[in-house]
DNA sequence: GAGTGGTCTAGACCACCTT
DNA sequence: AGGTGGTCTAGACCACTCC
């Protein structure tokens, strides 16, 4: 049999639809059996593959969850997981058409403390790169970004001028991100920190921590300081 | 011609594998051409739809972009982008195998502020349920939870033991999430937040604000605030 | 017109679970 | 054995872009 005209929207995407929309408004809640794939080959006349690929995607949105031999199923909605992007701070600056400035208060080479060594890979002392730059938006200060990178990945890191590209940039340039840990917290900023975003001691920063890898290997660990009131990260989720 | 044997890896995770490791090792880099589905058909061995499958799972991934008509392309890794849970903090505890505790503060019908009825949908002074709850992780505070419920959505929401299940879980099974929008800030805790933690006000908390709507209406405006010490988000991105 | 991706079919074999 | 999902084929038509 001939399929039906594609001008109008997707047959799978009317499969997903339907059973999104089912799951929306309650008529399947979670854990309940959902139609067999072919119940819904028969119910929207297409072929197996279209109901198929509509469950799969479903699957990966998170929404259903499916058992070899046994069926398809509601998931459980009990985690709100969201995409949060970790963004290069310049792409969001001008994003939000805003002027970006980079200050770069240090740019050596140093030996990697515990921590960093730990974080990287590297042997205690082992030597590394260190920069301190501070990131402004239309001329206030919003991030204090302190980072420890594995020369390995970037033999010539020393060399870049980052008021023009910032590091995450050149990184990702240099070092093909394959993986990446990050952790978010609140703290109170040292002395540094509180002092280049100008404010005090006591004033609340939200802290973001990232290590990120290529080809299983770190290439750099970096901590972001953020004034408490002048940065917030945003998130939605839709089912 | 008959496929080869299913028992090894499926087809369309070889043709996945073959590109995610070619722009891993750098083969291929941001912005560069990949071989068309015809030239991969050839390559492997397999039919269109079975390549098909891996470039779409790879767009799905944030790897690769594809144009009709053009072609598809190594995507800009610019954003580090990740999926983040914010759970129910129940679940969260009992994973790490720890006692979870709830102590009810305060749960009342009360009127709609002007931020909550806006965050909810109603207008200012309209009837809400409010309730105030603390999260204890083997007897120690780790989350306020201040929460304004659209008591159209919740009727019930008043009779519930919130010390048996949390109003997340309990909201859940009452109104099944369609979206939900979070934001993540750092702030100093509320005179009240600051006593029910058993912190000073001047130690940072890490607040997490969220709406979730259920069918395209608000349910449930939430605070929750965590001692910076004792909470952190995590999470890990892998291309 | 040639090449690309977007979608779809009508079958097929397999692995898995339930009975 | 019968139903379920997991994968795959060898075609097909369409829309789009580039030359």
């Amino acid at each position: 049999m001939p399929r039906s005209p594609v001008t109008s929207e997707p047959q799978y995407l009317k499969v997903k639809n339907h059973l999104r929309e089912g799951i929306a408004s309650g008529h399947w809640v979670a854990g309940d059996l959902l139609p067999s794939e072919g119940a819904l080959v028969g119910l929207f006349e297409v072929s197996r593959m279209t109901v198929n690929r509509a469950l799969r995607e479903l699957v990966q949105e998170g929404l259903i969850e499916r058992v070899q031999g046994v069926g398809s199923f509601v998931a459980q909605l009990h985690r709100i997981s969201s995409t949060l992007n970790v963004r290069d701070v310049h792409e969001e600056i001008l994003e939000r058409g805003h002027q970006h400035e980079a200050r770069v208060q240090a740019l050596t080479k140093g030996k990697a403390t515990p921590q960093q060594a730990a974080e990287l890979g590297l042997k205690r002392g082992a030597p590394v790169f260190l920069s301190l730059i501070v990131h402004l938006e239309n001329g206030v200060p919003i991030q204090v970004e302190e980072r420890a990178v594995n020369p390995a990945c970037a033999p010539d890191y020393l060399a870049q001028d980052f008021t023009q590209i910032t590091p995450t940039h050149y990184l990702l340039q240099v070092a093909p991100l394959s993986e990446a840990r990050y952790m978010i917290e609140a703290a109170l900023p040292g002395e540094v920190e509180a002092r280049l975003l100008g404010i005090s001691r006591r004033d609340p920063c939200l802290v973001v921590k990232r290590i990120t890898y290529s080809r299983g290997v770190a290439v750099t660990a970096v901590r972001l300081t953020h004034p408490g009131g002048r940065y917030q990260l945003q998130g939605s989720f839709s089912a």
